[in-house]
DNA sequence: TTAAAAATACGACATTTTACGTATTGTAAT
DNA sequence: ATTACAATACGTAAAATGTCGTATTTTTAA
């Protein structure tokens, strides 16, 4: 089967050498190119069927590290891998926790960038060496990987935290209703402020949110 | 420079696996082997002019894991990189905060071994795809490195898991079919033997009994 | 090469969730 | 005392989810 592969970076002629290295491999189709990360949702809104992707983090209007929080989030199912020259420790970090795949060096050898592919691709993670030691690092060291992520918090209501946290245990309306001792309406009525203040639109990434931003 | 390496492996045939994978390479010599960390230890005491150890982890008397922990701690400049069999998440993760610098697969072909230690030595960390991958999930979900307990590991196919992991991200049915392109119906049935496997009866259920189980 | 397991798909139905609107009562701060 | 917000509650309706059953095709393992 051919990968299907897309390549993202707001320097055109990297993405020419990324398409170079890629093109010794038969197996790999590179469908689209774009030049940002909102030109890549763009094209993902049209056609998702897609396997890989590629992606730069230094680029203007929105960042390889919040288009992989995006992709990620919308197309659980297509890799990434960060390609960049950039291997500071907090673009690493970051990267990883907006869910990349894997992070590889501009200066990867085809062969390497091939492999790392399709390692991807099979279940594993595509790692230069020397971003694997600083993974190994920050594994050790847990007290640098404080979250960066600046969050003003949403104000909940003590009573809407009280729902929320039954909520995230997967408990129904009618169980949390009969938990609080209050109706099923109500129950309803605050779930409904909850959504409007996370803007979000169903339980799971009501929990999500409310974790992220230490609600519960 | 010629490379100094040791071995140590309780399976004296798997030594000589070893030794043969590294034959091939004229700048390594295998200066020792030791059968079990003790015994390394004794070794480092007549002579520590060394620049890497293969490690196992499964040895009686002093593990890898211990005996790792060690060596890093009075023969710092050595590297030691861990060649076991195993890759569960424990293991891993010990190993890596006992300060191995890296974690290769005893199944590792020649080739990748030597790239591995030469790499290693470089400054960077040997590392297997699939167990970069692991160390990338520890580092997302720092919650699960403590959370050792009980897991009679859940039995889900590829597919399941895939489903369970958009199902997590708060994706409908709809959404989930379409970025796996398949009908809607499908999704439903997954979801519904994921749920007959977990024992659980709605989305966040199964997402909390998942992760709770390192399935996603 | 068979048998078993996995992945695919559809129909039907009950239940639950999400999203509106409206409205009353309680509470806390100005 | 007034205002704002919180908590309560109900109705309606569309959309999504959960639970059955059945069945074909594909893949994997024995």
């Amino acid at each position: 089967m051919i990968i299907k592969a897309a390549i993202v970076d707001d320097n055109s002629f990297l993405i020419s050498a990324v398409k170079e290295k890629l093109s010794f491999f038969t197996d790999i189709e590179v469908k689209f190119s774009a030049v940002n990360g909102s030109d890549l949702l763009d094209h993902l809104n049209d056609n998702h069927n897609l396997d890989i992707i590629l992606m730069d983090i230094e680029m203007p209007v929105l960042n390889g590290i919040e288009a992989t929080e995006i992709v990620k989030q919308k197309y659980p199912h297509i890799k990434i891998i960060i390609l960049t020259v950039f291997d500071n420790d907090e673009n690493i970090f970051n990267a990883i926790k907006a869910g990349a795949d894997g992070y590889l060096l501009k200066e990867v050898n085809p062969r390497d960038l091939y492999e790392g592919i399709v390692e991807t691709l099979n279940g594993g993670a595509a790692m230069n060496p020397s971003i694997a030691f600083k993974t190994l690092k920050l594994l050790r060291n847990p007290i640098q990987i404080e979250n960066k992520v600046e969050q003003e918090s949403i104000a909940l209501t003590k009573r809407e935290i009280e729902v929320l946290e039954q909520l995230s245990k997967g408990l129904s309306y009618n169980a949390i209703a009969d938990n609080l001792i209050v109706s099923n309406g109500t129950i309803r009525k605050h779930i409904e402020n909850i959504y409007k203040k996370l803007q979000v639109h169903n339980k799971l990434e009501a929990v999500q949110k409310a974790k992220r931003n230490n609600l519960i």
